[in-house]
Parts: C-alpha cells; structure tokens; sequence
DNA sequence: AGCACGCCGACT
DNA sequence: GTCGGCGTGCTC
C-alpha cells in the first residue's frame, strides 16, 4: 500500500467521476470474473471487475450483469469472484446486476468451455445457445404460480402413478444389460448406454426413457432427455403428462417461445425440478445434481445447432456427463456411427435387443425391386409404387393406416426440359424452378420468382416435366390407385402428428411421419433409391436410420390375432446393404460394419475433421501459421466460390483437443491482427 | 466499436 | 515549445 497516494491524487484530476474520493467496493471477494458478450475471437475470455458494495448482495456467480467495456456497455455473467484480480490493471467497476437470478450455473459454465474448446469457437456463442433471454416479468411472478399448482400437481400425480405404473414392467431390463444399468441408475452411479429402441413395447420409446429418467430421480438426482424436434417433444411430453403429471418436469425448447421458455428455465435453475425434457439447448438446463443425460435418435440432424459454434447435443452431453460425472443413454430407432463408436471405444455399453424380443415386436419387412411388373401398370406406374408394395398396401389397408414415406416435400420439387433434359432454373437467381400444385405455374425455389414464360436455355423449348416427385404429388397419384380413400400429406412444412386407427393412406416425408394411434399396418418406403443416389459418405446410414424411424410406427408382425394383420414394412428399390439390414432390422450391425470402414480409410466419425474457410490470402497465411503435428492430415486449398479457400484437416479423437485448441488460440491471433474473419467448423455434418 | 497513446508536422 | 493530425492496439 506504499502507492496508497497516487491513486486517490490521480482520482482527484478524474473529473469524468462524479464523486469526490474513491467509491465504496465490497470488503469480501471485491473482484467480479466476468465473461462478456462479445463476438470478436480474442476478446473470448473473463474480464475482472470491481464489485460496489451497493451490488455486493446481488453480484453472486452466475447472474446476468452489465459492465463497461473500452467505451461501451456490454452484457455478460459473473463466472466467479476473487479477492485479487492479476496486478496492474485498473479496474472498472460492475455497472449493473441485471437481475439477481443465477442463470448460468458453474457446471453448465464448465459444459459451455469445453464445448466452445472442442468447437474451437467463442464461449459467448455457446452460452446464448445454454442460456435464454432474461423475461423480467417471467422472474416476479413465478413464485406464487408454482405454489399454487402444487397441490394439484401432487393429487395428479398420485392418480397417474397408479393407473400407468401398475401395468408397467420394467423396459429397460428387457435388453441385455438393461438390468444392470437400470441398477446402476437406482444407486445413483453414472452408467453410459447405448441402444436401439424396440418397437411396440408398451409405451414405445417415450414410457422407456421416462423409465430410465425416473430411476435417477429415484436415487435424488436429476435427469434431462433431449429430443430432436417438436415432434417428438409434444409425443414425449403428452407421455410424460399422462404418466407422472404435467407439473412434474419442465419442458424447454426454443420453440415454446421466450417467455415459457424463460419460466420453466427459471424452475429448474432454482431447482424446483429435477427432470427436464427438451430440445437441443436443454442439452445445457441447470438441473440440479444431474445423475442421467438421455439423447434421443441423435442421427437426427435436428440435434445440431445451426449457428456458430455448430455443437452437436450429443457431444454437449458427453461432455457434461464427464464434467458433472452423469450417466449418459444414448437411445434411437437405428443407430448412428458415432453411438457406435461409444460402444467400440468402450466408453459405453451396449444394450442389445435379443432376437426373440426383436422378432415378437418388430414388424415384417419386405424388400421389393420390381420395377418392371409395376412398369406395367400405369397407375401404379404413376405413384412408383412395385406391385408388391401395392398389394401390401390393399391388404393392410383392410386393418388400418398405411404409412408411405417419400424423400421429397412439395408436388413437382424438380423440373427440367421436356425435350434436352437441362435441369429448369431461375432467369433472376439461378435457384431451382418447382412447380407447387398441378394447375399453378413453375416459380423459384430460392427467390420466389414466378417463371411464367419459362423456355429452355439450351434448347427453347418451352415444355417442362418433373425432375422429382414431391410427397403431395405422390399423395395425389395414389389417390388415383385407392380410390375412395383418404389420402393424408404430411411434411415439415404441413405437419400431421398423429392418425386414427382408421383405413388411410398417409403419405410424410423422413421425419414429419404421424404416429398412428395403434400403429400402421403398412409402411411403404418409396424413394430408396432416390435418396441414397445423393452423394455423401454417410448417405447409407442416414437412409438406413431414416428408414428405422418410419418402420417402428409400424404394428408388430401378426401375434395370433391379438392385432389384426401384424405390420409389415414394405422397401422398394434395388437390394442395397442398407436395405439387407433393415430388413434384419439390425441398425447395430449395419453402423458397426460402416465404422469399421471409416476407420481404415481414415474418415469422420472414426476420425475427427476441422474444415477451415475464408478469404484465400488469410486462408493461407492461417494455415501456414499452424503448427500441427505430420499426423493432421490437411485436404487442400479448395476454391469455394469468388476468393474463397476451404482446406479440411483430419486428425485422431485423441489429438482433437490440442488441435482445436491450437485453432482456436490462432483464430484469435488472427482477430488481434485484424485479418478478416476465418471460419472454422468442427466436425461438421454432410461435408464429405 | 470507441478510446488512449504515440510519433510527426505546423504554428505561436 | 506546444498543439493536434490520425494510425495502431487495447479494452478488466
């Protein structure tokens, strides 16, 4: 303290302060850690603040705050406080607490580094990804309404448990191991699974992740089940309300809007619930004391955040269970290579079904490639329906719904020259054309545009037909081939969430199937060959787990007449490996077999990628700059458009974290140097 | 994005 | 000797 003079001489000349002398901090841990709001890569790590002693109270770990940085006011929360900051810096004090609610626990702050670590990217990014917008109302007038309907809450349950339970054995102990990591959860250890759901159980999927949940709510500790859209939040969440009551967990997805969103986010973050169900940011709910993470059909691309930093849910929730030493279920209709590489590696076990419990449950299926005997048939011709998928369809049809998934949205998504074949395009932006409904004219599928006067550029000719047929003109040419029927189109755009046990024809696209209330009794899956002409490594797997998702609406093959005509899926196109193992109904064996390949050419997910892109001069001097050991395979420079280079690097899971960390402090150097803005994106889906 | 600090030219 | 141009780099 021998400066004691100088500071309070130099504050006396600080005319900018409105009060003489020096303002009253806190006496006990008067340093704030705050991380900022900012966008900018070198600006990504805490900021120490002085505390006021008027905000002493509030400006506790975890709160929203408001501070002053280099000229302006920035959002940002309080990580920790500190007696000491690092010496010779002088602080600024915090402006304001902006509210004293702990939004942003330790752990999940822990979750959110590792996350913007392993994504080589900023912190911020994550946390508005973990932390929804303040809703100031929202904090007030909670507290009364969660009083009030607890009592209801608590009779609702009761009755719940005793109508549902009853009839509930346990699903988990049906698949091998599932006794053990049922056992494991009661005592309140983190076991890690992975597994392939077996269809109509009692339940289906939602009664046994709701199973699994409530077993580490029994041991006192809580559990979260992420799902990948929707959909599936409101099939769960309806489960859920029915078995245990609607009060009894909190619901989350970004979806619901802030202001529910805010509410049932400030319920589990001052721990009046345990159990949270949600989409891909619940992935970061503040449950207190989590014992059991569930990710539910993680192949769902919907699991992956579409901004910056493009974290995937699965491997925010492998990293919490490390950080918060949680259980982990990884569950999906098939399986994806990357649960399967939990499995190789050992990390996690897997909870196979056995083949007396697949076969009684799972429905028949039958592979149908015969385009020639359909070819015959114009109709049929018409709908690209193979015969045998036709008289499938007409004899389920007696017993109920019939599912028909087709691989695009829309009537005419496609259209090309009648006469050359050239692909039609758009004369303002070059966007596909498509035609939406039989009478109306062709417009763009990216800027609008209605192309009345359309004529071909190679050609001119002036006559369009279609590249593709979408979902509502296949639901329409069916309609032809069932007369009398009703005849269902269901796709993201138009979304249908469940069907009657009534004779239908329900025509979805992957994802936007209707569950049907007791089954299908038919699913015919059309496009097959379709979408697995599209090019891209993982397009078998993701047929494959699209084609598991839709088979498992379907009723179990015939049990003695307990459900009339049993389901039987239906997959027409040429024999592929992807169809061979559906019709084992063995997603397992199938992601298994693609892992083991990846791994001996060297490609995601047996090896983790960086893609690295911008503008080619700081592209190259980027990559110049990296220090990377010879074993970082590097895939470049890729032109990409006007000025831009991409380069690809591949390297081992062992290596990914020096090597993302490594990216990640070079962005920053990078940003410090005002080079322009280089993107980085870690292992990013559909690249290759 | 602002703000301080710094090095050089013009003017008192 | 002092004031002020804006260029570079830091921001608790």
């Amino acid at each position: 303290m021998s400066e004691s003079l100088q500071p309070s001489l130099l504050a006396g000349f600080d005319l900018s302060a409105p009060l003489p002398g020096i303002p009253h901090m806190a006496a006990v841990l008067p340093i704030a850690r705050v991380i900022i709001d900012s966008p900018v890569p070198h600006l990504d790590r805490p900021f120490d603040y002085l505390v006021p002693v008027e905000l002493d109270a509030t400006a506790q770990p975890g709160v929203r705050v408001k501070v002053r940085f280099g000229g302006q006011e920035l959002a940002g929360f309080i990580a920790e406080r500190l007696e000491h900051s690092e010496p010779g810096i002088k602080l600024q004090p915090l402006r304001a607490v902006v509210s004293p609610e702990v939004v942003l626990r330790a752990e999940v702050l822990a979750v959110a580094r590792g996350v913007a670590e392993r994504y080589a990217g900023g912190v911020w990014d994550v946390l508005r990804a973990a932390v929804p917008a303040r809703m100031a109302r929202v904090e007030t007038q909670k507290s009364q309404d969660a009083k009030r309907t607890e009592e209801a809450q608590k009779a609702e349950a009761d009755e719940a448990v005793v109508s549902e339970r009853s009839t509930a054995g346990s699903l988990l102990g049906e698949y091998d191991g599932g006794a053990d990591f049922a056992e494991a959860l009661r005592a309140g250890s983190g076991p890690r699974a992975v597994l392939s759901a077996v269809p109509n159980r009692p339940g289906d999927w939602p009664a046994l992740l709701l199973e699994a949940a409530e077993l580490s709510l029994s041991a006192g500790r809580g559990a979260l089940i992420v799902v990948p859209d929707a959909r599936d939040l409101n099939r769960l969440c309806t489960y859920v309300d029915g078995a245990i009551g609607p009060n009894s967990y909190a619901r989350l997805s970004a979806e619901d809007g802030a202001t529910p969103r805010y509410k049932n986010f400030l319920r589990i973050t001052r721990g009046e619930t345990q159990l949270v169900i949600g989409t891909r940011n619940a992935a970061f709910a503040p449950v207190h004391n989590l014992g059991l993470a569930i990710i539910w059909d993680d192949a769902d691309h919907s699991h992956a955040e579409p901004r910056a930093p493009y974290h995937h849910a699965r491997e925010v929730l492998l990293l919490r269970c490390g950080i918060e030493n949680a259980g982990l279920l990884v569950a999906a209709p098939g399986r994806s290579a990357e649960a399967q590489r939990l499995i190789r590696s050992g990390w996690a076990q897997e909870l196979g079904a056995n083949r007396a419990l697949l076969r009684a449950n799972a429905p028949r299926v039958i592979a149908a490639s015969d385009e020639f005997e359909s070819e015959r048939d114009p109709v049929l011709h018409a709908a690209r329906l193979p015969a045998a998928a036709w008289r499938e369809a007409k004899a389920a049809l007696e017993h109920g719904p019939v599912l028909v998934q087709v691989a695009r949205t829309g009537f005419m998504p496609a259209l090309r020259c009648e006469r050359c074949r050239t692909s039609a395009r758009c004369s303002a932006c070059s966007g596909p054309l498509a035609l939406d409904d039989a009478r109306g004219a062709p417009s763009c599928g990216w800027c609008g545009l209605v192309a009345a006067g359309w004529s071909c550029g190679e050609c001119g000719s002036m006559r369009l037909r279609a590249a593709s047929i979408g979902a509502d003109r296949t639901a329409e040419e069916l309609g032809r081939a069932f007369p009398n029927l009703t005849v269902l189109s269901a796709t993201g755009a138009k979304p249908i969430f469940t069907v009657p046990a009534k004779p239908a024809l329900v025509v979805a696209t992957p994802g936007a199937e209707p569950v049907a209330e007791q089954g299908y009794a038919a699913v015919l899956l059309l496009d097959g060959d379709r979408m697995l002409a599209r090019e891209g490594l993982r397009t078998g797997e993701e047929v494959l787990n699209r084609w598991m998702g839709a088979a498992a609406l379907a009723r179990g093959r015939d049990k003695s007449g307990e459900r009339p005509g049993g389901g039987t899926v239906v997959v027409a196109g040429d024999p592929t490996e992807p169809m061979r193992a559906l019709v084992r109904f063995d997603a397992a064996a199938y992601a298994d077999a693609e892992l083991t390949e990846r791994r001996e050419v060297g490609l995601p997910p047996a090896v983790r990628t960086a893609l690295i892109q911008g503008p080619a001069t700081t592209v190259e001097k980027f990559m110049a700059a990296l220090e990377l050991p010879d074993s970082v395979r590097r895939n470049g420079p890729v032109l990409q458009g006007e000025g831009e280079h991409r380069w690809l690097l591949f390297f081992s899971y062992a290596q990914g974290p020096s090597v993302t960390a490594h990216l990640r402090a070079m962005r920053a150097r990078f940003s410090a140097a005002k080079e322009p803005v280089v993107s980085i994106r870690i292992d990013a889906d559909g690249i290759l």
